[in-house]
RNA sequence: GUGGGUGUAGUUCAAAGGUAGAGCGCCAGAUUGUGGUUCUGGAUGUUGUGGGUUCGAGUCCCAUCAUCCACCCCA
């Protein structure tokens, strides 16, 4: 039996790439149009950076972290998402001590154990930023500009931005209180999850798909509604600035995100015709995480978009990426006598930075020409007893079906000219 | 972790318990050194794996693996 890929894994083929290539592009333009840099950290890390900083209760930490032993008996964890390295990253390297805010972006892949499925795989991407230094809601109207302009400069269509307020350690504890006081009634009703829940983060159960559980919670005291000034009053300045720059959102109580470290600002991209994977990205403000993972007192704020899911709301959607025909030569080679003088001209041109490649599997003319073809060569050049001694080569435009006997440097000059 | 669907040629899929096939793709040819269309020919399978029922299993049963989809959760 072949050995195959590990479950929830994906191979990028040839094909494939230009949609990534085409993607990774943006977000570079993007970083580099709102001011932020790019940023790598290792794929893994010491476990604990992730139990602390994405928080014990996130499923992601409790149930699906690729962890294990290495030979220094360290705890080791595959990332499950980005945040967590990048702001360790902003401690350990001492950025905080220069001018703020500090805004990087960063893309990769992370690695969560669960079922795989339609647009949810074990080893997937992510495009993310993060800003630091900063409280101003500026900060969460650019992030989320940033995120939305993305998908749009990909063309993508018909998404749904989902903006909410998850408070901070002033009302959070204010509200818990209240939807715990709200829900103990009806406890015995709420679905087992939501039992668990009441105790460790009652706020989850609006996220809940039970619909005994909707029911229960429907009218429940949302955290808009104990918002504390400060948390207002960010969110008011956010939603102005949010309209003023013409970007549509939904305001959306209910939403709440799974990772643990958010406050304030949280906010979700929705797309339908995706499967049931409908979330394509999701950031929010976390004003406690640098401090937790060992640095000073520092907000910050980023999101993170899924690169498969939105490769997928792409191909749903039919967006397509050009790209321009490719200038390069294919060299056909009429007997073994003229594969030297093939494989010189074939360098002399690649030198000059010309893509050209030449038969390596001794087929006839005709199929060399159909090969050609079916490879998408834009040009093909004959090499023959003839040429050799002439010094001249038969030069095929494959498009226009025009062929002209030319010198190599007649035939450098014109495929530069047409690239 | 839970539930459901599907595993047959490179690929998409047929074959109603009785000789494993088609389209696409791939390779070659249609007279001398030129592609896309057309025509002709060709190659390719331990029917995912292991058991069982049967005179006989791709087909029925069991197990196992893989894969897809959904729940959960998230990007």
């Amino acid at each position: 039996m072949a050995i195959t890929r590990p479950k929830g894994t994906n191979d990028i083929m040839p094909e494939e790439m230009k949609r990534w290539h085409y993607m990774e592009n943006i977000m570079r333009t993007i970083g580099q149009t709102y001011g932020y840099s790019e940023i790598r950290t290792p794929m893994f890390e010491h476990t604990e950076l992730f139990q602390r900083g994405v928080g014990e209760t996130s499923d992601i930490v409790e149930k699906e972290m690729y962890t294990f032993q290495d030979k220094g008996n360290r705890s080791i964890t595959l990332r499950p998402e980005g945040t967590a390295s990048v702001v360790r990253a902003f401690v350990e390297n001492r950025d905080y001590a220069e001018a703020q805010p500090t805004k990087y972006y960063y893309q990769g892949p992370m690695f969560r154990y669960s079922r795989p499925q339609a647009g949810r795989y074990r080893q997937f991407n992510q495009f993310g930023v993060e800003a630091f230094g900063s409280k101003d809601p500026a900060i969460d109207a650019e992030v989320i500009a940033m995120c939305m302009e993305f998908f749009e400069k990909l063309g993508l269509q018909r998404m749904e931005l989902h903006i909410n307020s998850v408070g901070c350690k002033v009302c959070r504890p204010v509200h818990k209180q209240a939807l715990k006081d709200y829900l103990a009634p009806s406890y015995e009703e709420l679905c087992d999850t939501c039992k668990n829940r009441y105790e460790a983060n009652p706020l989850r159960i609006f996220d809940c798909k039970s619909e005994t559980c909707q029911e229960i919670v429907k009218d429940a005291p949302t955290i808009t509604s104990c918002l504390c000034e400060e948390c207002t009053d960010h969110l008011n300045e956010l939603k102005i600035l949010l309209d003023a720059s013409g970007i549509e959102y939904i305001l959306n109580e209910n939403l709440v995100r799974g990772l643990d470290y958010y406050t304030k600002t949280a906010f979700e991209v929705m797309v339908s015709d995706i499967g049931a994977q409908s979330s394509i990205g999701g950031g929010g403000r976390y004003d406690s995480l640098v401090e937790e993972v060992g640095g000073p007192d520092m907000s910050g704020i980023g999101f993170a978009v899924g690169l498969e899911r939105t490769l997928l709301s792409m191909k749903a959607q039919e967006v397509s990426v050009l790209d321009k025909e490719p200038i390069n030569v294919f060299i056909a080679v009429i007997s073994d006598q003229e594969k030297v003088p093939a494989y010189q001209l074939m360098q002399q041109l690649r030198k000059n930075g010309i893509a050209a490649e030449m038969d390596v599997l001794g087929r006839s003319l005709k199929a060399q020409f159909k090969y050609a073809n079916k490879r998408g060569f834009s040009h093909v050049v004959t090499i023959g007893n003839e040429e050799v001694q002439n010094m001249r080569y038969p030069l095929k435009n494959m498009k226009k079906k025009e062929e002209s006997k030319v010198s190599i440097e007649e035939m450098i000059l014109t495929l530069k000219e047409e690239a």
